[in-house]
DNA sequence: CGATAGACATTTGTATACAATACCGTCAAG
DNA sequence: CTTGACGGTATTGTATACAAATGTCTATCG
């Protein structure tokens, strides 16, 4: 058991509500009441409302003029800045981790990369795996930074609700490019080269975005011509 | 009357533990609890719970392995990790706020700009005025910005303590030079180039380190010599 | 017909009591 | 002298009741 889940309502709450929102039961603007989202995770108001200032803080819930909660609903404009943001905070975290990493960290980063490759190599691709693997890589680095800053700001750049995510049809020539950027990050961390890993990371959150992005744009024409 | 303080316990809990905090009556690293709080702020433990967790958000605050809360103390590689996520994160918010601030907007930094210029004239110059209207003019960049994830992240880089701020002894030129740069910001947002608006910012961001960086040191080789 | 005031319903905010947990000093055994 | 178990105390976590506020609907007036 790697870390035991601390059975305090708050958490539970917290991990109830987050999923709530980003499986997309909960439509984009949609409001909640906190008793509503007490019921859901079968706790009282007092940790929902802790649960719910968590959440408010990754912007997966806005609070209006006055304090009703919403689902969050983000525009075109709001996704790319949060890839133009990621871009510069995981490239600096790479930065920070091509200095500050250890041989232990990437070891588990090699293990990671082989899962990733074997998710890719499966036909068809393990889309699952792969994206779960590729958050514990990103995941590690970021705890190779050393940063308390950055582990405080990025988890409020990387989640979407789960409709935009599977709007993205990953083809495999696009996951075995990420794959390989994946060693090259591993190979600048063990140069400790942190110019080398900025870059290598930039590039990979930009690529990404494109992915994203024309895969978003193929996904909302099909669903225009469906009407 | 600009913006009516809401009367909400939660808020005032949370401007008074941070004053506390800021101000340095509270020691780097001390114990806080959650009871000691709600006697300074004068309300109950609920909303104090709630203004933790925002001063938590904003790294003022910190909790150890299991709850309990402590002032934040920061190393001094934290400071310098601070001033390079301002330099980026500002410096994008100078980019997309030259693309999006109003006319109204540009006169309004103008007048502030008078204002510091005016406190810089003072003999001798009055420091606080200038940090207060330094801070307004760069609120009025970052609402220009209209990026609600840089709302959220820029407050958690922005404020040190006391203690460590008053270390900075500024100079008449530095703060002569500062001038010049808030006005060429200007300049930059009224040619809306979004180029020059982040060079600009991100130099205007480390220049204001290298100074702090030097006083700062300064400050602690006169604290060692009297001991 | 539109606007507005006022009563009612819904929702959020706060205080308090109590439960669960973590900390710390003491003491006993190795 | 160190180590580890135990119990009292301090601190945080949760539920609930009630207060304040916000939104909504309707009836009345211009």
């Amino acid at each position: 058991m790697e870390k035991a889940a601390s059975p305090r309502a708050s958490d539970i709450a917290y991990d109830k509500i987050r999923q709530f929102v980003l499986s997309g039961r909960a439509e984009p603007g949609q409001q909640l009441t906190e008793e509503q989202l007490a019921r859901i995770s079968g706790v009282s108001r007092t940790p929902v409302r802790e649960a719910v200032r968590r959440l408010e803080n990754e912007l997966l819930i806005v609070r209006s003029d006055s304090k009703r909660l919403f689902v969050a609903d983000w525009s075109a404009d709001d996704i790319d800045e949060m890839f133009v943001l990621r871009g510069m905070l995981e490239g600096h975290a790479a930065s920070r981790a091509a200095r500050n990493i250890s041989a232990r960290q990437i070891e588990e980063l090699g293990r990671i990369s082989d899962l990733l490759d074997a998710a890719v190599r499966c036909s068809p691709p393990d889309v699952t795996a792969f994206l779960a693997q590729n958050r514990r890589f990103h995941e590690i680095i970021l705890e190779a930074a050393r940063s308390p800053r950055l582990s405080a700001m990025l988890p409020m750049l990387v989640e979407q609700p789960v409709v935009r995510r599977t709007a993205a049809q990953y083809k495999t020539e696009e996951l075995l490019q990420s794959a390989r950027e994946h060693r090259e990050l591993i190979a600048a961390f063990t140069a400790r080269d942190s110019h080398w890993a900025r870059a290598v990371m930039t590039s990979h959150i930009r690529r990404a975005f494109h992915v994203f992005s024309s895969t978003a744009k193929r996904h909302k024409e099909q669903r225009q011509a469906n009407d």
